[in-house]
DNA sequence: TGGAAGCTTCTTGCAAAGAAGATGCTTCAT
DNA sequence: ATGAAGCATCTTCTTTGCAAGAAGCTTCCA
């Protein structure tokens, strides 16, 4: 082959470039099996509930808060969506019947975003069905010990490069 | 706080609720670690390099193939792009100059995709600097040993998950 | 008290990115 | 030769971010 006829290099540059090549290759293997499993995880809600992993998400963040409702900028900024963004997506939901807009009382620029009771039992089993699918394919392949592991790696990696 | 007296639930199924929610926010962590993460070093390629996540991920393939070159459809089935939207993007990185396409000598249904010189550049490059920004994001904070039981868990998840 | 400047909060318009399906060309097998 | 399959492209639709704008709140000074 005379591909280093070409990129002619010492050595110490080219054991670099082979490193380097590790490393990336390494986190290549981190980005293939995320996704891997993000997608199986997904379709399959997708499947039973007819929910995009965007609006699943704001589902399960709002049948946790209290009363079932959030600020849309709150949301919003939880979701990692810009307030333009959000409020396409809030339109989807609420043309779906799983939230509402309600006004706020006290400062009349916000909107609460609600869940519907509708939304309330969707998100609810849609939640439960997401722990199954996560005992099944994540979990259980990997044990508790690894499953820990990888929770305090991906903790670890969040508050190192979180943003803010 | 009144919300139990809405939803009244027996002890056992709020239990099996508490828990379900527990894994959810659990794999919540792995998704924020990970897009915390990602969205950081994507954004340094950006910086520098005025590459796109997916454009990055096209040339790495490239510069790691034999004569930086590979057909369209097996690029973009790794990529995990569809035929349609790979064509878009393979379009915009010739008309950055980064490849060019080829015909096939053998087989004239195939086209290839090979870096250009600059694109081999940019590629080596910029393969460099993720493999750097890795090594202070990623590696640094996690240390040896739990870098490599992240590693060990992807790949498992991975191959447990696969489609094919 | 009044009111003007400066922030938030939500919405709308425009453009980019990607997925899915249809189309047409090339090649392979019988 | 002719039908079947593979492959790249084109078109359309969905989703999202960014910029601009309208409405409402807060602060501060006269």
């Amino acid at each position: 082959m005379g591909t280093e006829d070409i990129t002619a290099v010492d050595p110490g540059t080219a054991s670099q470039e082979a490193e380097d090549d590790e490393i990336v290759t390494w986190w290549g293997l981190v980005i293939e099996g995320y996704h891997v499993t993000q997608e199986r995880l997904m379709s399959e809600i997708n499947e039973r509930f007819d929910l995009t992993p965007g609006a699943f998400d704001i589902l399960v963040r709002l049948v946790r808060s209290p009363e079932w409702r959030m600020p849309m900028t709150k949301l919003a900024r939880e979701a990692a969506l810009s307030s333009g963004g959000f409020t396409k997506v809030a339109d989807r939901l609420v043309a779906a019947d799983l939230i509402r807009r309600e006004p706020c009382d006290t400062d009349r620029r916000v909107t609460y975003v609600t869940l519907t009771d509708h939304g309330r039992v969707t998100a609810e089993t849609a939640k439960s069905a997401c722990a199954e699918i996560l005992r099944r394919t994540v979990l259980g392949p990997l044990g508790p010990e690894a499953s820990e592991q990888l929770a305090m790696a991906m903790r670890t990696l969040r508050t190192a490069n979180a943003d803010e």
